[in-house]
DNA sequence: CTCGTTAGCTTCGAATTCGAAGCACAAGTG
DNA sequence: CACTTGTGCTTCGAATTCGAAGCTAACGAG
């Protein structure tokens, strides 16, 4: 039974907002910094980025990517294989586990990456850093730290039986 | 000629990816929210906010609600389509100018706007200010209110000289 | 008044996104 | 080993999103 919650006084209503508003903003600069600077989508430079400076091999499982990207797995999927049609990564089957697919980025995604990555500072820089001071920014990263670590470990939903949910195995 | 930026510092890169998670993770647990308590997408609900809570007479233009909302001008047109067809919303051609167009919440629309607050409220809150303190939310606030500013007065490109854009007069 | 320009909104086609359903491999149980 | 359950990823169809193109109304200059 839904208790009605207390409202959002407005100091948290405008937090939200600007929130929103403001990742909204960016995100879509961003998008199209990305666009005109090297063909890419939001989420094809964000796994290009987890590739190519966050992993010191180049690849990741699929598995891990999802974790770093808010989006769907059947987005992913959509995403790594125009990636890999683009040239940019490889996939090929795990070694450990037959199932997982393991992503590779190339050279020529290093290169992609290595040219998208000045413009992209430079708009994340110009638009969201430049009221903010040093002190601000730190400030600002240690507030949303622990909001992340909460919605992370925080389950999709609270109730919601999740009614026998899954793979069915006996397909045919 | 792109004068390679700074890389970001680490406290900024911090900041700017918690602030892109965050938001990202909230915006899908309200987006799945929505849809299960009133079959309403997130700008749909967007909309219905803005003219059941934020205007008087409940109307807008539709350049005003633009102007609220991130998207573009014809998901705008689309998701009006949408309320309409559900009867939520009524749109009317504007009085003073014939080519502008009125949307006006129903007394549907307040109904449904009334009935998804209260989940709204809970999850917005559950996720994000949870973990936060009043001052934090105010922290938070304040810090953000002069991004958006920022961004809002900055124009979506600096340089690109805006080929000759706009409407095409003669067309037939 | 007539022409050229701008503003406001819609239509169109292409691309992206999601959730549900499906398949293949892995792991646990008897 | 046979069987059941769980994990990892992909395919599929529907819905949403965007940018470009288009149309009508308002505005400005000659």
């Amino acid at each position: 039974m839904p208790v009605t919650p207390p409202p959002l006084d407005p100091v948290r209503l405008g937090a939200y907002f600007a929130l929103m508003d403001v990742a909204s903003l960016l995100r879509h600069a961003v998008e199209q910094q990305l666009r005109e600077a090297g063909e890419l989508s939001y989420v094809q430079f964000q796994l290009l980025a987890r590739l190519g400076l966050d992993s010191p091999t180049g690849s990741h499982r699929m598995t891990d990517l999802a974790d770093g990207v808010v989006y769907s797995r059947s987005g992913l999927t959509y995403q790594a294989g125009l990636l890999e049609k683009a040239g940019l990564v490889t996939r090929s089957p795990s070694p450990d586990d037959e199932r997982g697919v393991t992503v590779t980025i190339t050279d020529a995604g290093r290169a992609r990456l290595a040219e998208v990555l000045p413009g992209h500072t430079e708009v994340v820089s110009r638009l969201l850093f430049e009221p903010l001071s040093h002190a601000d920014a730190e400030a600002l990263a240690q507030l949303l730290a622990p909001v992340r670590e909460h919605m992370r470990s925080t389950p999709p939903r609270s109730a919601a039986p999740r009614r026998r949910g899954g793979a069915r195995p006996g397909g045919s």
